[in-house]
DNA sequence: AACTATTTATAAGA
DNA sequence: TTCTTATAAATAGTT
């Protein structure tokens, strides 16, 4: 197509190529775009000359070129991957396979799919779940003692309390005849000092309140 | 070019589409090795459409798909890979988290690290330990059981060889006399017919060896 | 970059 | 799909 045939052959004269690469990467691009849109195609295409750095791509609408290119490895099998993608690639496949074996185990602790477990198996698999118990049950076990200690460390301080609120409404009725004459209101004045001393009274144990 | 002009819009006529998607998937293919040549190019072009999962790829001689794409990668700064990278790294996280709580309640099944545990969450744990216990213990027990038919079946094929033994025994007594004259020592004739006999008893039961 | 004679690609039909 | 063919489109060589 043009004013003589020629052969498909490198063209040796330098400008004449750069011209031709010119008219032909539009005209392929032209193209690129024309099929991807006539027939929903999707279409991926990268020229460049060896010389130039430049490159020119086209990719159709529908899709990106990593999309493409994930396609295409698919498909094709070919590794177009970098080292690091294979390296997750691999991480990928060990955990899964960590992951397998874990569940595996999982099953068999809860008595499932052990019809293939031999009797050693069977045997420190039930070693491993009474063991399981014994801990869970004693620590348990700790759970009841502390809420027993709880109880009687609530019991004492609530006696403190009773005490102390006791002594302060003693005090109280003292200091309300002791400041009658003055310009505030005694009563709430009062009542203010003994709010705040009331929140100022810590628990004698810290961590009574152990989470249950 | 061609019998009438088209507009560039999606041919809507499926055959019509897979029709001029084939024509000119040809030609673009064409164009791509024509200026790959004449112009000394790379050009790598990748084509597919939606439905069909075929695809179509060409790269020019003097470089390689993976190749023209990390060019690409480098000098067009767009992320090709990363996404994927991203998507694998997500992939890892997701497994590795699912690996880390089968990793927890194994260890709490083990009876490991339950400090933490609040009192319901034990509870729960020691009935999935009971149960996992109450399976294993069955699947022993149909061991168990396996192994005392399998002993019994045993017993009675022991019997049964005794008694067949026993029989034999006894014609060859009777053989040994009425072959007295003849050149063979009778006692490793007798030997060896007896073994040849035994190797051919086949237990009554064909599976009793259970693997145990 | 524009022009244009020609070649090439291809739309429509078979 | 493939072939045919009229026509549109691309482009080689030129200006």
């Amino acid at each position: 197509m043009g004013r003589g045939k020629i052969e498909i052959k490198r063209i040796e004269n330098t400008n004449s190529r750069s011209v031709t690469y010119s008219k032909r990467r539009n005209g392929i691009i032209k193209k690129a775009r024309e099929i991807s849109v006539l027939c929903d195609a999707k279409v991926s295409l990268i020229i460049c000359t060896s010389g130039s750095g430049k490159m020119y791509a086209f990719c159709s609408e529908s899709t990106s070129l990593s999309q493409m290119l994930e396609d295409y490895h698919r498909l094709s099998g070919n590794k177009l991957w970098d080292p690091k993608h294979e390296q997750l690639s691999n991480e990928i496949e060990r955990i899964k396979k960590e992951n397998e074996n874990m569940l595996i185990e999982l099953r068999h602790l809860k008595g499932e799919d052990i019809l293939s477990l031999n009797h050693k198996e069977l045997i420190s698999l039930e070693d491993l779940l009474e063991n399981g118990l014994v801990n869970v049950r004693a620590r348990q076990s700790e759970f009841v003692d502390t809420r027993r200690q709880n109880d009687e460390a609530l019991v004492e301080e609530n006696k403190r309390l009773i005490s102390v609120l006791y002594q302060k409404e003693m005090e109280l009725h003292g200091s309300v005849r002791d400041h009658m004459d003055n310009g505030y209101n005694p009563r709430i004045r009062d009542y203010n000092s003994q709010m705040t001393f009331a929140f100022r009274v810590q628990p004698m144990q810290p961590n009574l309140q152990e989470r249950i």
